[in-house]
DNA sequence: AATGAATGAGCGTTCATTCAT
DNA sequence: GATGAATGAACGCTCATTCAT
């Protein structure tokens, strides 16, 4: 090979690409990204076939930060509430610390021209957890709600919990904990 | 240009203009869209001064009518739960009468080019619910949370019961009880 | 309507096509056409969905100026040599007048993205000759060789003659009364 | 560059060239050639210096292709009939043996681009032929036509017949030799 | 000599907007 | 007021060519 494709300009223009289109909206130019990267126009194009595909790799690339983040250093607990939690705070602070791409994220979502079916690579990561919250839901633990609708509102409640950290920095434990406890407190069951 | 001849035109431009962006994404043409409402392409303009304009104003549009609505037909009851739950039906409701429109203000919402502070002559319309709310945290009935934050927890809940039952609209009261006491479990108090 | 669609933009932008193609080739720029023409460059697509359909419209609008020419103050004669030879001097002479027609009709025949089938709207006109040559065959004037083959052949004969004017104009008239004799030698029976 | 390492790899860029000209225009791009050549991108201009170089070179590689070819297995005889009905015989067949050589010449010879006067080192293959054309007509068994007039209708004839052929193989064996009558009966003598 | 990633000028096309009718 | 042809800046993308490896 004369010069192998870089893997960190692939990385860079996706991280930059996450970068403009945060601020710019999904309109952002191709050529306002390399050059943001510094590389020439075409380059983009080598590594990706095009703005369609750059941005449904950016956001399956999100998707998967986000859902190894998530999933990072899970505590040794049986306890349904503290590995919800665990995984909770991880979310949030991911959002906290990633604000580009959680707005990108967002974009994305609503984006027309997204592939379908790009994304659920990623919640086969979470079968252990569907796990856990099915026998819980069992043992009356938790509310007899179908799994995917819970991590719907789980998610949901966490990305509300971070838009408000986002504006107010200062009270992002304050929220962190409301917001669990908010989600907790509808999810359990009778027995607690 | 303030109050042009036609207001019924100028409605059917709003209305065609949720359709076309909900089908095609934010970025579709103007053209696309005075063509669907059966008009010529400058007619557009002179309704409103320009894309953005007619965004933003179809944002506002949108949005009172879903303030509305939510509030509509309030039960004469001072139980802050019923009444909560009466906007979240009505809430619900909306979203699943209204798929494009519902669909369209999501798109807005992550519009870069959304006027800041268009805001909340909305949110005047809450001001009883918000006195009820406090009202009822101040007597231990609701959990001490913000009630902006309260209510941002409340909408995206309620826009996952939404999602929930586009998918799958057989199920459409089941979702919309189960997610009702989800949140109303969550942010009741102990007293309850 | 607001300014109608003007006919003669069309055929200004058809003719100016016709002079940049046959001088800078079929790569020329629509943007080089457009300013030729003195137009904006998105005016080219009001008239034309593309490069593609102007050239192949530009195409077709050659063929059919060409043909109707070639047929143009028919000879009131039966003679099938008097006929042919009136044909052929309209045909070269046309070449002769239209030296950049001819030239883009000879690169748009060899245009991979020529619509195959546009053609021969044009042949219909040429009914009567063909009449004309069966007969001439059936009672020994004309060599029995296939209709259409004669037309090729007579049509390339004719082009290398327009080829040898556009070369050494002074001698128009040698050249084309040279060919048609050449032509006319090869094609006519034993009887004469 | 003027002799490169692998005179294989030349030949095979200048004849993949020619197949993909043929099929797809001579808009391909070089990256297409490589690549069907099992080559890498920038090989072609270790051999070319540039596209419009292949491209010249390729034109002057299938003339010289073909007039080899035309005069290959010359007759021993005197009979100038003889003698063109030999060439056009072999003209013919190596148009029908090789239609995108064929096809490639002639999108070549319409090409702005093409170097003028790259030319006639191959015509000097001619000069026997020519000899005897002139000796022919000065002894009345030609008709007093320029040799390279003739020369131009005897290829262009030979070229309908190539292109008749390519659309209706099985009657080649006709089209040839109607062809070369035609031709012959146009070009001959009173004498004869 | 061979490679193919990098380059950036140039292209066809779109589209919000203007304005003559 | 309604129209839609005209406009031209801006875009995504291609591709011949270079050159570091």
């Amino acid at each position: 090979m004369a010069r192998p494709k870089s893997e960190e300009k692939r990385n860079t223009l996706l991280s930059v690409a996450a970068q403009v289109f945060a601020k710019n909206g999904l309109s952002a130019s191709t050529a306002s990204i390399t050059s943001a990267a510094g590389m020439a126009e075409g380059t983009l194009f080598n590594y990706f076939k095009g703005k369609d595909d750059l941005m449904n790799t950016l956001y399956v690339e999100i998707k998967n930060d986000l859902a190894s983040t998530m999933l990072c250093g899970n505590p040794k607990t049986d306890s349904p509430k503290d590995v919800m939690h665990h995984i909770w705070c991880n979310y949030v602070a991911w959002g906290a610390r990633n604000p580009d791409r959680l707005a990108v994220l967002h974009k994305l979502k609503v984006w027309e021209g997204l592939k379908p079916d790009i994304p659920e690579s990623t919640t086969a990561c979470f079968d252990e957890l569907q796990k856990m919250v099915n026998n819980a839901i069992a043992c009356g633990a938790l509310r007899d709600v179908p799994y995917e609708f819970m991590l719907a509102i789980f998610a949901s409640n966490a990305e509300t919990v971070m838009h408000y950290i986002k504006q107010d920095p200062d009270r992002a434990d304050f929220y962190t904990e409301q917001g669990f406890q908010l989600f907790w407190s509808g999810i359990a069951g009778d027995l607690h």
